[in-house]
DNA sequence: AGATTGATCCAT
DNA sequence: TGGATCAATCTG
């Protein structure tokens, strides 16, 4: 019997290139613990949203209240509110002043479900936006020794970035092959 | 294909 | 202060 590893990822997994990250962060698994009750699955697809430049994140317009987070240190959560009724999850990456993000696009839990669906599946809203990803604020992320190889992982293009420019067609979005 | 829904951001 | 926009989902 192989024993079971949990290592919950610290802030030095997150504070490395995005890509590196969001490639990462395939086959690990989110963990929501609210109580003694505990919400667990595994990542199997990510977009990463990368730099200042990079006109599909929020990012790209500066320094504004609701990107701030992304410019702070990497390991810290990101939840916004989109189309007026979906959250969405991130994760900042990278050095603080930089901003960057990988976003949870989908988790293997009852079946595979889009990022708001995710949000809601996990009960995550903004009371989460700006917590750390530890043990301590109920979410965050653990390598349960999944190692997804190379020729596993599908790259496509981001999903509903159309209007970013020169941006839409990077293939920084990754899942995990059915 | 359209409705839903509201925070956010920018132009006025 | 108002209007366009949006990294989504559901319904028909």
């Amino acid at each position: 019997m192989v024993a079971r590893l949990r290592r919950i990822l610290r802030s030095d997994f997150y504070n490395r290139p995005t890509l590196t990250v969001a490639k990462a962060l395939l086959g690990k698994f989110l963990v929501r613990k609210i109580g003694h009750k505990k919400i667990e699955g595994m990542i199997t697809e990510v977009e990463a949203y990368v730099g200042p430049n990079d006109r599909a994140s929020h990012a790209s317009r500066g320094r504004t209240p609701r990107a701030e987070i992304m410019f702070g240190p990497a390991g810290h959560w990101y939840v916004y509110l989109v189309y007026g009724m979906h959250y969405c999850l991130n994760i900042v990456t990278e050095r603080k002043g930089y901003p960057a993000a990988v976003l949870i696009r989908a988790v293997a839990a009852d079946g595979v479900i889009g990022p708001g669906k995710v949000c809601r599946y996990f009960k995550i809203d903004r009371q989460l936006n700006q917590k750390p990803a530890t043990w301590a604020s109920g979410l965050w992320i653990e390598d349960r020794g999944i190692k997804i190889n190379p020729g596993g992982v599908v790259r496509g293009r981001r999903v509903g970035v159309d209007y970013a420019g020169k941006w839409r067609d990077k293939k920084w979005r990754f899942s995990i092959a059915a």
